[in-house]
DNA sequence: ACGCACCCGATTTTT
DNA sequence: TCGGGTGCGT
């Protein structure tokens, strides 16, 4: 058996000898219990605040230094590399020792890594590229003109998103009805079979292959699903109540053998429905598990009682939830305040007002403050007013560095010397920058591809075949071809470093002297940005000198802003409530609390959409620790058009004692210094229910548009009222009832 | 093939 | 409001 200490002794660690009461005395009983219960399948229920990811670093540090597991023997899998990383350095804290074989990843990095080793047996080579959600698109539109489908309009967007869906849930096309669908079926499945051959023919997945190949690679090669099964006595796993299905399935293949599998989640924390997470993973672990130990998690260190006590106020609305409270030893604190304003502008005046005042009581720093919203262009207001104040701030998220266009540009080159089998890089830079290969060239030489079935770099360096192609535009292509033949060399040769690699080529290709030229504001930003990428791929190389250029482009693949985020600067930080799960702030504002907004409108619909709005709201309120805040703006500019909103139905589901109202800011032009700040009126939160619902299934109603059709469903209130209706022409649609001219027929 | 101008359309969340 | 995409003129 494999010990630590042989470990250590090969590897010529220095083991520090920690006593038994150092690793668990900083647990309390439910925590401690979590922690020594290591065999068979545990369910830890963790709420926020909880001491969730104590648990699981002390678990990993007793399985290593009690239990003596040897570390290569334990696999953890998290969504973020950010609780990856956390997760690993906490581990290496608690042991003093360096955990390098440990398997402590995201789900889609360490299946990836699986991949990369094993997926010549599924007809892909390792350098496989990973497709983000433009090159997904790019994909499905070359297909869409390809097959001459471009007349049935279809969106590729939309088409994306039924793929993914598709691959999410782990069954095949044909089990799913997309009943408002405006392509038939057959077309459908033909995009989606074509899509799935054309990635593999240019060597690249998705992010659901990374997940849907690892299960053909286990089902198809037994030997290989018992390799990784013998491997992985411990296998944890972080935020289980994110896992879609094939996270699931995965789990469920990989425990299979050691059935040591202990799972932690809070079902009332489930914000990534939408993008396949099931809540009843969670929910269901007792039946899938028999067997399982279930530990409660509710102690609550973060947040006082009053923040905890409008979070739970909120939260017990939903009915598909486990029940549980959190509570705490804390004082009650301060109440939550609610700030009423007219418009977005005069909110983040608010809040801004608000950052300076408890900055002056309470000696905070910027960075003690988050201000959290639904949707990222909700940032903007707020950061209008900062500037103007002069206040640092940070955006996490938004739009994403990797995702820039000058950015893409440059790393689809680079993806092109890893795999020139990446077709959908090829056609990004063939004509970037312009070398006179235009659209129909490049639709010549596709189809040439395809009607030989090679790849579009095959197909580019037989281009003298290509007889509808004039000389001129052959010889430019032979240039592109030249140039990327010769860096393939020099790569291959592997005598200068990467860095070089890299700027040579962006010298030859003149990316930068061109921008230079054009001297606009934007080209300026995009030089920067370059310089930064060529910064951060100098960085990666000298950090990880064992590393390849094929490395930094699947860590660049699977990267998140959250992760790269700059904690240390002293700025206020503006961020999604998506993208504050599992951070804490001394002071919290969530912001745009009006119907439509907040519940979103699109998640108004159904129950089950309503109830992860509900969840968002829970855990924007957990992540405070001192002060809570919640505003709302009556007008918002939405579409560029000025549109009045009422007040979110959360606030009428909270406790009304543990809040405290102000209706404030009525000038349009606020100097913030000198502003008197006095609650004035008390707010009525019940918005009545005048006229209420004429609007019932069954009525017949006709739209200016759409025509005749059916009432099927009605939610939301009256101001905000969303029909579902069957249209006798266009089949279901969902209306936005004030949006539309709607008469009712009878 | 390329650039410009205009128009339209969209705005949730992300590994 | 802003940005992307389309379509037209060169």
């Amino acid at each position: 058996m494999h010990t630590v200490q042989k470990l250590a002794e090969e590897k010529g660690w220095r083991i520090v000898p920690k006593t038994n009461v150092s690793l668990l005395k900083n647990l309390n009983s439910v925590q401690r219990q979590a922690v020594e219960k290591i065999d068979g399948p545990n369910l830890i229920l963790a709420g926020a605040g909880s001491g969730k990811t104590r648990v699981l670093t002390h678990k990993i540090a007793f399985l290593i230094q009690r239990k003596k597991v040897n570390p290569e023997n334990i696999l953890a899998m998290t969504f973020t590399n950010k609780a990856a990383n956390e997760m690993k350095d906490r581990v290496e804290a608690l042991l003093d020792i360096p955990l390098k074989k440990m398997w402590i990843g995201t789900f889609h990095s360490l299946f990836a890594r699986i991949l990369r080793k094993n997926c010549e047996k599924l007809g892909y080579h390792s350098n496989f590229a990973i497709y983000d959600e433009a090159d997904q698109i790019a994909l499905i539109k070359n297909i869409i003109t390809e097959k001459n489908l471009l007349s049935q309009a279809i969106d590729a967007k939309s088409l994306r998103s039924k793929i993914k869906f598709i691959k999410n849930a782990n069954i095949s096309p044909e089990h799913v009805k997309f009943s408002s669908a405006s392509i038939s079926d057959d077309i459908f499945y033909d995009i989606y079979y074509t899509y799935q051959n054309r990635l593999q023919q240019n060597n690249a997945m998705d992010f659901e292959d990374l997940l849907l190949r690892s299960i053909d690679l286990f089902k198809l090669f037994p030997n290989v699903l018992d390799y990784y099964q013998s491997k992985f006595h411990y296998i944890l796993v972080d935020e289980y109540q994110d896992t879609n299905r094939l996270q699931y399935d995965l789990i469920k293949l990989l425990s299979q053998k050691h059935h040591n599998i202990s799972v932690v989640g809070d079902d009332d924390q489930s914000i990534y429905r939408w993008r396949g997470a099931d809540i009843k993973n969670i929910l269901d672990f007792e039946t899938d598990y028999p067997d399982c130990s279930i530990f409660r998690l509710e102690q609550n260190y973060r947040s006082t009682a009053n923040i905890l006590n409008i979070a739970h106020s909120i939260i017990s609305h939903n009915r598909n939830r486990m029940e549980k409270e959190l509570w705490t030893k804390k004082e009650p604190g301060e109440k939550v305040t609610f700030i009423l304003t007219n418009d977005a502008i005069e909110e983040a005046s608010a809040i801004i007002y608000k950052i300076e005042q408890e900055i002056q009581q309470n000696e905070l720093n910027f960075s003690d403050f988050a201000v959290l919203y639904r949707t990222n262009a909700q940032s903007r207001a707020i950061e209008e007013v900062l500037k103007n104040r002069g206040i640092n701030y940070v955006v996490v998220g938004g739009i994403r560095f990797y995702e820039r266009k000058e950015i893409k540009d440059v790393l689809a080159y680079l993806r092109t010397l890893v795999n020139p089998n990446d077709g959908i890089s090829i056609r990004r830079i063939i004509n970037y920058p312009a070398r006179g290969i235009g659209e129909t060239t490049i639709k010549k030489i596709e189809q040439f591809s395809i009607d030989n079935n090679i790849s579009l770099f095959k197909a580019i360096e037989k281009i003298e075949e290509i007889e509808s192609i004039s000389s001129r535009t052959k010889s430019s292509i032979q240039e592109f071809y030249g140039l990327i033949k010769k860096y393939l060399n020099l790569k291959l040769k592997g005598d200068v470093s990467i860095t070089e690699l890299v700027s040579t080529l962006i010298g030859e290709l003149g990316i930068l002297t061109f921008l230079k030229q054009e001297g606009s504001l934007e080209s300026l930003n995009k030089i920067d940005n370059i310089r930064e990428l060529l910064n951060g791929i100098n960085d990666f190389i000298v950090r990880n000198p064992h590393l390849t250029l094929e490395h930094y482009l699947e860590n660049v693949a699977l990267i998140t802003d959250v992760d790269n985020w700059d904690t240390r600067a002293n700025a206020v930080s503006l961020l999604t409530l998506h993208s504050a799960k599992g951070l804490e702030f001394p002071v919290v504002f969530i912001t745009g609390l009006e119907e439509g907004l907040f519940p979103l409108s699109r998640q108004m619909s159904t129950d089950e959409d309503l109830e992860e709005e509900r969840r968002l709201f829970y855990v924007g309120a957990t992540r405070a620790k001192e002060k809570l805040y919640l505003s709302s703006a009556l007008n918002r500019r939405k579409f560029g058009e000025n549109t009045s909103g009422t007040i979110s139905r959360f606030l009428n589901e909270i406790d009304k004692t543990l809040i405290e109202i102000e209706e404030t800011y009525q000038a349009r032009h606020i100097h913030l210094s000198q502003h008197s700040h006095q609650p004035k009126r008390i707010f009525k939160f019940d918005h009545g229910d005048e006229n209420e619902a004429i609007y019932k299934p069954g009525i017949l109603v006709k739209h200016p548009t759409f025509g005749k059709g059916v009432v099927r469903t009605v939610a939301g209130d009256d101001a905000n009222m969303v029909l579902n209706i069957l249209f006798e022409e266009v089949g279901a649609k969902k209306i936005v009832l004030k949006y539309c001219k709607l008469e009712i027929v009878r």
